[in-house]
DNA sequence: GCCATGTTGGCAGTCACTGCCAACTAGACA
DNA sequence: TGTCTAGTTGGCAGTGACTGCCAACATGGC
């Protein structure tokens, strides 16, 4: 199944994103059980195996922690491409972007209760919303210069793009999460069709 | 002019607040002139003509205490009364606040050019747009139950007239400053109008 | 086997933030 | 006016997040 020219992912890198699972994981657990306040980085590098040097270099923050990510997805909003200086064709990749995400997550049941897991603790822990949105913005500050630099277009178009794209995204995922509570199973990727086309008839286009 | 069985203001919180104004300006200052990052609470609290500890007190965290308001929005938010178990009386009532909000920004060039710098900072310092949202969340769930037990609606409705009520407020705000960047002058209770309008419009109402 | 490069952990230091306590002061009341 | 109460202030010590630096070590290319 593997392209046979794909380089053999290094050890290193796997090390260093086991590294980060754990972490993540560590995290998740121990905010859970104690809060943000009440857990210590030493307590989580402890339960990760790492020192809290390590830590840091990996999570950044107490609170990015359990954000940890192995990147796949900014390399995919990144690596859109092909679609020239087209508001509308940008729109799309983007959305097929999102959808890919959402299909990984209809076909991975671990990551979807790590998902509501997070979610949950959100909702109950401002210093982590704070630390949500600050990375989404980060990385969307990282993002768009470059996207808009390479295919052509002026910033607060991508920036648009980017917006609907990822209101359509949240909502989604809002709704998924409103039925999972109710008991209700829905196919994250339909979900995102709906919203789509409800969007699109709302907007008028 | 004033009520004359209005009680004096207390000396106390007088100087309270007035300590609070100049910590508030303190850091809007060295934030400016050497970011979030480069400016210790230290200084911040010796520009103010205070202790670190007293800064603390008034302050909360270092990235709030360019947040610090006296409480008089917040009051007049709770302060919503008399409009029954209506969704729709509520959130009459709730944009009656806001516009009043705006209406005392029109009246008043210093706060306006205040909410400008706020704004531009916060556009460059994901920290502080972090601490933003975590202030606005953690005043909604303070102020949605209260609201919604006293009035007799369900938290949910309380949230949604929230949402539309300061949606319309962001929008507004957005917009003004947008018009403002480009050298426009426009009313922001009249825009805030527009805006309602517009969005009363998008929804079918 | 050997070197360049990346990774790890420890250490010391800075700084945000807090609890506690003693000094002070506004405001109420005799 | 004197006094008592309660709120405010600042200092001090302590915790914990976070960083720069360095030495030890592992990996991947040669």
């Amino acid at each position: 199944m593997t392209a046979p020219d794909a380089p053999v992912e290094a050890l290193r890198d796997r090390r260093r994103r086991e590294t980060s699972i754990e972490i993540c994981a560590a995290a998740l657990d121990l905010f859970e059980a104690k809060g943000v306040h009440g857990t210590t980085v030493d307590e989580i590098a402890a339960r990760a195996g790492v020192s809290p040097r390590t830590f840091f270099r990996l999570a950044g923050t107490k609170e990015d922690a359990v954000f940890i990510d192995d990147g796949r997805f900014a390399d995919a909003l990144s690596g859109v491409a092909d679609v020239g200086d087209d508001i509308r064709a940008l729109l799309s990749a983007l959305r097929g972007v999102f959808a890919r995400e959402l299909e990984l997550l209809d076909a991975d049941a671990q990551a979807r209760e790590r998902y509501l897991r997070v979610r949950r603790l959100i909702a109950h822990e401002p210093s982590l919303l704070g630390a949500a949105v600050r990375r989404e913005v980060t990385s969307a500050d990282r993002f768009v210069p470059e996207l808009a630099e390479r295919i052509g277009l002026v910033d607060f178009d991508v920036r648009t793009a980017l917006g609907i794209a990822g209101l359509e995204m949240r909502t989604t995922l809002d709704e998924w999460a409103r039925l999972h509570d109710q008991g209700q199973t829905r196919s994250l990727v339909d979900l995102h069709r709906d919203v789509e086309r409800r969007l699109t008839r709302a907007a008028g286009a």
